[in-house]
DNA sequence: TAATCTGGTTACCTTGAAGTAACTAGGGTC
DNA sequence: GACCCTAGTTACTTCAAGGTAACCAGATTA
């Protein structure tokens, strides 16, 4: 059972994991995270701009949000995977919709965006 | 016919727009005009902790981006309506999913904290 | 012993985003 | 004339997120 939360509302909880998951990187980690586990190193080479810090940031944050894992494999070198829990499976959907707008609307932004500029003169 | 686009890469177009949505106070404004249009101190009082400057400064950016209109009326005082375009309105639904999971799952979030936290003692 | 791999952490610095608060405009009321 | 309303803009300041780059551990290979 689930409290009554209003997102409107400052210092609401539900506002704290609004602004959590709001963020450019988490969307994009989660997105990639949707189908696979994926490694460190491989999400840092495929999300370009992301630095190493963010990553490792952003990752944490994101197991302490309980929704990802992180499990370490003893290979050499060792091996260390994320992956999306139930709970995070259930956001990386909700997330990745956003990501499909953006990519699928695009055009339309940056032509609004053209003729808001030119108005202006 | 839209691009092909790819939110991996940087300095994707895709990127931008995923960019700009993925802020908290873009999310909770579509989201509070998913319904019906509302005016700038309507919106200012509603959305807790969002100052007059920030609020001018987003308004401006969606309105930009083709997301949202912005419509004068000559009354005394000028009233300022702020509405959803077919195109916002697209995005706050996805947009509103994404508050809608803030409030269904964050009892679940903050227990993953809780628990999280305590395992790090 | 030196270099290489993964998966990070740390120190240092910069810059841009946001807060605060005052100011503007255009009109109405007392 | 002074003050209130809406709807902003502007100036100043501060703070935290992010970039860069070096460092670390643990193990392997040459």
């Amino acid at each position: 059972m689930n409290t009554m939360y209003d997102v409107y509302q400052d210092k609401c909880p539900a506002r704290m994991v609004l602004d959590r998951l709001a963020d450019k990187w988490s969307v994009l980690i989660l997105h990639r995270l949707e189908n696979e586990a994926v490694r460190f190193n491989q999400l840092r080479r495929e999300i370009q701009g992301l630095s190493q810090k963010v990553l490792s940031q952003t990752l944490k944050k994101l197991e302490r949000d309980g929704l990802i894992t992180r499990t370490v494999f003893p290979t050499v070198p060792v091996t260390v995977e994320y992956a999306l829990t139930p709970l995070g499976k259930t956001l990386a959907d909700c997330v990745s919709e956003l990501a499909h707008w953006a990519e699928r609307n695009m055009d339309e932004v940056l032509a609004a965006q053209k003729s808001y500029d030119k108005t202006l003169g």
